[in-house]
DNA sequence: AAAGGATCCAACCGCCAAGCG
DNA sequence: CCGCTTGGCGGTTGGATCCTT
């Protein structure tokens, strides 16, 4: 079932309704882009390139405001865009991603060559969140939902843990959610549901009721090798955005993208240091790094 | 055929962080 | 340090389209 209705970017659709009533209000405009704005904004790009889209409307005539602007190039219009279909191979890394990294779409979508993150993003939400969560709703609780993200945002922890769960919850459920979370996500008194305090680690693993994985940060490869995963009962924090493992090694900083940690060891803490060992080597190789 | 519900996705919103003067 | 601007992100929504009755 293919319910995919033409791109406002397709010339034989023009939906495009005024926002204001009165035609001579110069606020921005709404709603659909129009072919034509399309071909303004693409032209005004290739020629000025990227950047102040604040002045964009001003410069282009475009009546439109500069975030939309820039959305509108950086979704649909800058070279090398893919749209369309979505392979099975790019469905299956958006699961796994996701599974890694939760709703942090921008991350996703950077190894997605040509997917942006609102695409990734509405494409977990209408086609693979229904597989994950058969019984979530259509519309999550707004209420609620800004609660958790404005918490999570406080906290710059991950979406992972809060945003994934299913939600097919009454209005009943949210004051429990909401005293659950203030527990659970309580990271502004860095403290763990338990009450222990939690210290700064060079390592974090971080489960959560989905068996959600953290990225593990190191800032050495001794630190790794240390941490990871023999060491799994060390005290885990997550309170970095970069999702990739970074190392230190030769003074030279360099990363290693957790996801391959991810795929070769799963969230368990089966695998040994010298599975470690073995791993290692080759994802620096495939990214070019080299401890 | 028509009406109402369900689905999908483009676009917007609010928030945050970085950069700059 | 402070305030402003700009860009980026994830969550949410409006409305077009499709499906079901």
């Amino acid at each position: 079932m293919d319910k995919k209705r033409s791109s406002s970017s397709s010339s034989s659709v023009v939906t495009w309704k005024p926002a204001a009533a009165n035609a001579n209000e110069q606020a921005p405009k709404k709603n659909l882009w129009t072919p034509e704005e399309d071909l303004i904004l693409k032209k005004y790009v290739e020629t000025h390139g990227e950047g102040n889209w604040a002045t964009v409307s001003q410069r282009s005539g475009l009546m439109r405001s500069g975030k939309s602007c820039r959305l509108r190039w950086k979704n649909y219009l800058r070279p090398n865009i893919k749209r369309g279909h979505m392979s099975q191979e790019e469905q299956d890394l958006i699961i796994r991603m996701h599974k890694l990294l939760g709703n942090r779409w921008s991350l996703i979508a950077g190894r997605l060559p040509g997917r942006t993150d609102n695409e990734v993003k509405n494409y977990w939400n209408t086609h693979l969140n229904k597989m994950s969560c058969p019984a979530a709703p259509k519309r999550k609780t707004s209420h609620l939902n800004k609660i958790v993200t404005n918490k999570k945002k406080k906290n710059k922890i991950s979406s992972s843990t809060i945003t994934t769960t299913c939600t097919d919850r009454t209005d009943d459920d949210h004051d429990q959610i909401q005293k659950k979370d203030a527990i659970d996500f309580d990271h502004d008194h860095r403290q763990e549901p338990n009450g222990s305090n939690l210290t700064s680690s060079a390592s974090c693993y971080y489960n959560d009721i989905n068996d959600m994985v953290e990225s593990p940060i190191f800032t050495s490869h001794h630190d790794c090798l240390q941490y990871l995963p023999t060491n799994l009962n060390a005290t885990f924090l997550f309170d970095h955005d970069e999702p990739f493992i970074a190392a230190d090694a030769a003074s030279s900083s360099s990363y290693l993208d957790s996801f391959l940690f991810f795929e070769a060891f799963g969230s368990s803490a089966a695998a040994t240091a010298a599975d470690m060992e073995s791993v290692l080597p080759l994802a620096c190789a495939d990214h070019h790094l080299g401890w």
